[in-house]
DNA sequence: AATTTTAACGAACTAAGTGTTTGATAACAT
DNA sequence: ATGTTATCAAACACTTAGTTCGTTAAAATT
């Protein structure tokens, strides 16, 4: 890639995400992303069409290290407790959360939050799947699935509206605790 | 209530609400609601201050039918089964959004959902609070509170994506199973 | 080092939408 | 019958999105 062209795609990146942290998403103008990242105005579309793509390219880049290979890779066989069983892994996704440069939880709350928490949602189907067949329950596959994927990413928005007040450990236990998971493993 | 008031009110509801079964809310216009409606601009803008807040006085409308007064009355101590039980009440929510004039559907299936399910959480969280004090988990109640709101509003996002493909009945029996509440009753 | 390719620039432009103001008209309430 | 008020159309100022194009400069290629 051509060095202009990664250096463009970075002040652009850093200039929406320090929006981002100041307003929501759709009060964002095109003209204040070009300003902020001191570039020209074809420059932006030359890179983007849209700001929605915009966004889309931003959370790609951002999910692609929260998800790290290892944390997608075959469950341990264990949903609480452990080294890589199901609580670890949620530990370290609010952990990353939190601590990540990239101001993700800005991203979160923000009213942008839903084109966001669609790609949030998607790695975390990925991840729950593999945990679904030992889950035994009077209701669907795909119901079970869409209630903890869905759970846990509201859980997720409620923890950073509340500022983050529990710990991501006692978070995930909460979670593990509540969720129906839990009532395979005692 | 001035007649014309009351006339040209119904118009861009109805205007609106037809609007929102096409396309989705962030990309209809004033100028669309106002054509489809029939009425000036000016008279529009001496209704409703943005879209935003017609959006809102439509769920304020729609939601006042769908939580009634019988639904949001004080629990009568079961979760399941029963006449008036957490599921009654669930399944009872679950046809009233299938069968509605309005379509709620669409609006809760579009885009607009962020605002739209604010409205909606709101009224679930007033419900559910009411049998918040027997469940005994190993969980802070407002987290549990949320939980149960979040989860339950996700599972009705994931119902109608899915063309609403189990019965109400169903529906909310598997949301009794998969949830915690159910731990209780036993 | 010379040449070719390509990214960035800026300025102007079209198109579309927002929200306001105005004075006239007609429906409504008293 | 009289006063009030909702609606209307038309024009208005303003903002934003997205495009176009000729120019400049940086990068890749030879």
């Amino acid at each position: 890639m051509d060095r202009r062209q990664q250096k463009t795609r970075d002040a652009i990146f850093k200039a929406f995400s320090k929006l981002i942290e100041q307003k929501r998403y759709e009060n964002i103008t095109v003209q204040e992303i070009i300003d902020e990242a001191n570039i020209g105005r074809s420059t932006f579309y030359a890179h983007f069409e849209t700001k929605d793509e915009l966004l889309r390219a931003l959370c790609t880049d951002i999910f692609s290290h929260v998800f790290s290979n290892e944390l997608m890779s075959e469950k341990t066989h264990d949903f609480s407790g452990g080294n890589n069983g199901l609580e670890a892994k949620l530990t370290h996704i609010l952990h990353h959360l939190m601590d990540s440069k990239t101001n993700i939880v800005g991203i979160l709350s923000s009213h942008s939050g839903e084109l966001f928490l669609r790609y949030f949602k998607d790695y975390l189907t990925e991840m729950f799947s593999k945990y679904l067949n030992e889950i035994k329950m009077n209701a669907p596959a795909d119901f079970v699935l869409n209630h903890l994927v869905g759970s846990f990413a509201e859980t997720v928005k409620w923890w950073i509206d509340n500022k983050m007040k529990y710990t991501p450990e006692e978070t995930a236990r909460y979670y593990i605790e509540v969720s129906c998971v839990n009532r395979i493993t005692d």
